[in-house]
RNA sequence: GUGGGUGUAGCUCAGUCGGUUAGAGCGCCGGAUUGUGGUUCCGGAGGUCGCCGGUUCAAUUCCGGUCAUCCACCCCA
């Protein structure tokens, strides 16, 4: 056997303790700011019926997926995503439940593809949603959950922001240059990637597949390239089309300079996200250094859950991995230490304490106070390291002299200042 | 899936222009007379130099493959 034989798979990581420490930091921010919002979390089985995820996103995605046949000769596939769960979920169970819904979710997610920084096979996700709300409301307090996830690790205005747009606003405006309805798609297709490709090539792709002249590709280019609310306004304001939806957008931002998170928010009309079943608004949160790929995506999707089988009704949500997270704190230095803890050592000197030891530690430890000590006779300068390294607050020394008049010494390991206490204290 | 970089101790890295017993720091274990930790001093364990093959008298070093990892593309959670 090989030592091969035993690696982890690539993408999967393993998590010894300071590891899980800082998951768990992870996590737990993200529970407690979901629940400081009154979000209640669920979950689903980490394993599904490849059907979930093909029915919504095609064929195409199998190549993505883990996916095998189990046992029984039933399509399966790890989870990539949560949200055909959620609407399985919901499925007829949201008709007796009160509107909107307010879910959360940190499934382990997975997903067959080479991995690289920032992105493995396997990673954490944190998912909220609002459920059957179409206001722009919902818009708001979702994106306003994900920010305050973000502060609630320490990260601020300098560290991340994010990037909103709305998919209506878009259109109307493509439609106003004068884009066909059938092109839009292609239209948004290119927008997306437009920050990542020459100039030139996505000028041409704006002639050739979405039909526009050379001066309305250009002119199309350069409000993109601004991607400011100011030139939307300037060249479209006037528009009804276009005027409704900035309506729309002028009361989500107004919204969030009002939460107090106006700093951490940019207009920006190149956010249009891959997936198709976007609606409305949707924004992406990036590091400022833009050094990252994206901590975090979400929107509308508002017509999702019929899609997938469910009842129509209006949704908007986001996802945000622990992995590109865990980046930018390591990056800036917010990782918490691993820090072991127990309230006291006990140092037996003399094994005839031994018992004496563990009949204190059981009473401690039924009132819910940490107790350790070593395992095997051992000298007492080793007994202080080994406190020292349990992270023990305080040292119970039973040492013969003490003991004999019924008590024991307590040093504070943090001070060094010790004092005796009787042994029925501590019993 | 495609192209490229990297692979020496648990970690961070030296080093070998091909040559006999491969090093450092940190960490870990033990010791400095079973009554006091974080400092210090002494000692020790731990590497088939990622794996397989080729060239060679000789390979950790050169070459090929493979695996892992990183970067870009693809794709996006």
């Amino acid at each position: 056997m090989s030592k091969q034989t035993f690696a982890r798979l690539p993408g999967f990581r393993d998590f010894p303790p300071e590891d899980l420490v800082f998951r768990e930091h992870i996590l737990g921010a993200w529970r407690r700011v979901s629940a400081k919002y009154g979000f209640q979390e669920y979950d689903g089985p980490p394993l599904e019926p490849l059907d979930l995820y093909v029915e919504k996103s095609g064929e195409e995605i199998v190549g993505q997926l883990y996916h095998f046949q189990d046992k029984g000769d039933r399509n399966v596939a790890l989870r990539p995503e949560m949200t055909p769960s959620l609407a399985r979920i919901l499925g007829d169970r949201h008709r007796s439940m009160a509107k909107p819904i307010r879910w959360f979710s940190v499934p382990q997610l997975f997903r067959y593809e080479r991995q690289q920084k920032g992105r493995l096979r396997e990673h954490f996700q944190w998912n909220v949603d609002v459920i059957g709300e179409e206001g722009v409301g919902a818009d708001a307090e979702v994106i306003a959950v994900a920010l305050d996830g973000l502060r609630d690790l320490g990260l601020e205005q300098d560290d991340v922001h994010a990037r909103v747009s709305d998919r209506r606003l878009l259109g109307a405006v493509l439609s106003a240059i004068g884009v066909e309805d059938t092109r839009l798609p292609t239209a948004f297709a290119i927008i997306d990637k437009i920050e990542r490709t020459p100039a030139d090539q996505s000028l041409a792709r704006l002639r050739t597949e979405v039909g526009l002249d050379e001066a309305q590709a250009r002119s199309t280019f350069e409000l993109l390239d601004q991607g400011g609310l100011d030139g939307v306004k300037g060249g479209f304001g006037h528009l009804d089309a276009v005027g409704a939806e900035l309506e729309r957008m002028d009361q989500y931002l107004g919204s969030l300079e009002a939460m107090g998170l106006g700093g951490f928010v940019d207009f920006d009309l190149r956010i249009v996200r891959g997936l198709a079943y976007y609606t409305g608004i949707v924004f992406e949160i990036f590091d400022r250094k833009g050094e990252l790929r994206a901590i975090c995506g979400g929107g509308r999707y508002d017509n999702l859950l019929e899609l997938v089988g469910g009842d129509p009704l209006p949704a908007v949500g986001f996802g945000m991995g622990d992995v590109v997270l865990g980046e930018l704190l390591r990056d800036r230095d917010l990782v918490p230490p691993l820090e072991p803890h127990v309230d006291y050592f006990i140092v037996i000197i003399g094994e005839e304490h031994r018992e004496l030891a563990y009949a204190i530690a059981r009473t401690q430890r039924d009132k819910g106070v940490g107790v350790q000590y070593a395992l095997r006779e051992q000298p007492v300068r080793k007994q202080f390291t080994a406190a020292g390294n349990a992270g023990a607050r305080e040292v119970i020394v039973l040492g013969p002299d003490e003991v004999a008049r019924g008590c024991a010494v307590l040093r504070d390991m943090a001070s060094g200042e010790e004092r005796e206490v009787p042994l029925k204290e501590l019993q």
